[in-house]
DNA sequence: CTTTTAATAGAACAAATGTTCTCCCTCAAT
DNA sequence: ATTGAGGGAGAACATTTGTTCTATTAAAAG
């Protein structure tokens, strides 16, 4: 995408407002006393530019076939996850596969806004089942929103496989010399400390979202 | 609000998913085929109607002039929730004025999707501070979904001023004969009876969001 | 200074489109 | 059987509206 002439920023700028205001996009006639512009072949002329450089769709022969890109209310502020299974003590999390991502075809979607995911990639829902993650603060029934990785930063919370106590938990992740240390994030709760090796990390915990009413 | 018949369930349907795919309302045309109608007049009749019962409005004279108020993007893809203050045990909670319900003018501001609030009338947010609701399941930092309302069901959470003790607390709250159970949310810990005259609700609690990356 | 290119003006055309008018059908109430 | 209301069909009309064409101006390149 190029740089916008400041008349095309405008024009994007009324077209967006229009939208909102109306529901419906402009006419090119209402574009042209909307942005101060003179002709409607001038208008014509910048919808072609920003078509061409990807920030409108123009439907030829459409009245108001016009569509805004750059901020389609579907693909900008909301945000299709998929709940792909739960998350319980004893069970390892389920790992997402193509399938399970496929929005269209996943059974249950949760759908956030951008702000919440900051545009990450590989993020999946879990719901969680059982009341063994009292010591995060997560309780039975809550959707946990994770990104799919297989290394956090010091400090990240994370969904852990404990391999020898056959269970996942949700804690702080912090590695120490030697040891690594699991940290509630209730921090009126002692840590746990585990080897290395008995840690799995199946995924970072990007929010938690517990539904009320 | 009457019932629509299924023909007019069928257009408001139908323009809901021209919408989204093509991001301008269909033409009277367009739904004639679109719903297998076989006149411009059928639809125009229907469309009359549909803007008397107040699902739509109509812009006369207008192209695509329909506008879908049941669905309109600027309330149904975003919803802007104000965060008005935040909430501590020692304080009570900010009451939300006509200066923070105004979202323009609101300091922060949550973007949410409709599922949360489920459509509900005087939603607002707080930020909790400090680790006091920590039996409530909830954090430092976490954000709490509130809607301004003075009565609540029983069994729901509700953020509640505590006269005597000079206190704010979250707990679901249940009436019983001559006392009021105060229950957390995490039922590993005991519930706390008052007095009636000791609880003020200032609130319902809707959804608590996380948010840890 | 001339030539090119980008941007603008204004008008005109053809198609798209909201609206209206008349006639028709069905069905329940009288 | 008659009437009247709700709903539908089809055509016609007047605007609205996207598009195109030509002429003009402004800036950039040669």
């Amino acid at each position: 995408m190029k740089a916008l002439s400041s008349k095309q920023q405008r024009i994007i700028e009324f077209i967006h407002q229009f939208l909102v205001d109306n529901g419906y996009p402009p006419t090119v006639r209402e574009i042209v006393s909307g942005c101060g512009i003179s002709s409607t072949s001038v208008v014509n002329y910048n919808l072609n530019i920003l078509e061409q450089e990807g920030y409108i769709r123009r439907h030829s022969e459409v009245s108001r076939g016009i569509e805004l890109l750059t901020l389609s209310p579907a693909l900008r502020y909301r945000l299709q996850v998929p709940i792909i299974g739960q998350i319980a003590a004893g069970e390892p999390i389920p790992v997402p596969t193509p399938d399970t991502w496929d929005v269209t075809a996943s059974a249950e979607i949760l759908e956030v806004t951008e702000d919440l995911t900051q545009g990450r990639e590989g993020v999946y829902a879990l719901k969680v089942k059982g009341s063994s993650m009292v010591d995060a603060l997560i309780n039975d029934g809550d959707i946990i929103l994770m990104q799919y990785v297989n290394v956090v930063e010091n400090g990240e919370m994370a969904a852990i496989w404990l391999k020898a106590e056959k269970e996942v938990t949700l804690k702080k992740v912090y590695i120490e010399p030697s040891r690594i240390r699991l940290q509630p994030a209730n921090n009126q709760i002692r840590p746990i400390y585990t080897e290395p090796d008995n840690v799995e990390i199946q995924g970072r915990v990007i929010a938690i979202i517990r539904q009320l009413v």
